[in-house]
DNA sequence: GTGATTGCAAATTTTTTGCAAGATA
DNA sequence: TATCTTGCAAAAAATTTGCAATCAC
């Protein structure tokens, strides 16, 4: 609690309530769109906005205490482990699993840095691995959750 | 021209003048946005809308002729080269690059096929290598572009 | 001709903005 | 207290829907 604080001071952000709710949220979904963070903390406060949350979730991004992740619905996804880590991508419902694995981010990374990417300036690795969870399997090619 | 013809007709679907098109306009694009699409038909086919071309996209990725994209500025892209490769993502202008290596796939596809993912069902595997072109590098850290 | 497809208009969903009121350091 | 932040309301951006007119087979 105290260490949230200090995380969200450090940034340079004030730690009001509205953010160190927000970060506590997102440590307990690990990936979550704005959507999901509202519903868990529109109990809690009743008067927090989607303003207020993208707000938040964008100064967090800006200063390293998120990181967004790629989906492929069209809707926003940030991560609360913003070291390097893969994940499980379910195309059922769009939500991630991390799959943890430093060992293939070592050798993708070692890999890559012997390559020459030209004048692409490499930031961060995303690896996707995009499935199914097996009791989904039976909806997929059918119509796939928003 | 023909060819596009019979890979629509393959898929059971009709090969109407707005599908040969907007199949023509992926392959010159590469990877696109709905919008991007529409830019690029505008001129020729005034009347082509976004309700046609969501239409017509969405019925290429349920076919196979397309694949979707990831992409982290909450918007839909599409690729018209759907085997295995990786991509440059430039973050300031959320645009991609075909990053082609069948080796480093070939390779991290071994690795995960000898890796246990519990219930979780591989369809694909997406790699991007996230980053900026170097000429760009000084508007990160400002606004990024949507 | 018939069923699939398009284009329009309107609706929905997701994200952003301006600004007054309130909270933090 | 000075500044940053929130929450409201409204706008913008992106995607989807219903349906009548049109087109491909």
């Amino acid at each position: 609690m105290e260490e949230i604080k200090t995380k969200i001071h450090e940034c340079g952000l004030k730690a009001t309530q509205q953010r160190i709710a927000i970060y506590k949220t997102m440590q307990k979904l690990g990936h979550a769109s704005a959507e999901n963070v509202v519903d868990n903390l529109k109990r809690k406060y009743p008067s927090i906005t989607f303003a207020t949350i993208y707000n938040v979730l964008e100064s967090f991004v800006n200063c390293g205490l998120l990181v967004r992740r790629c989906s492929r619905n069209n809707k926003m996804y940030f991560d609360v482990n913003t070291y390097d880590h893969a994940h499980l991508y379910n195309m059922c419902d769009n939500t991630y699993e991390d799959y943890n694995d430093p060992e293939l981010f070592k050798k993708i990374k070692a890999y890559l840095q012997s390559m020459d990417l030209g004048d692409f300036d490499l930031n961060s690795v995303e690896l996707l691995l995009i499935g199914t969870k097996k009791k989904d399997g039976d909806i997929v090619n059918k119509k796939l959750k928003k």
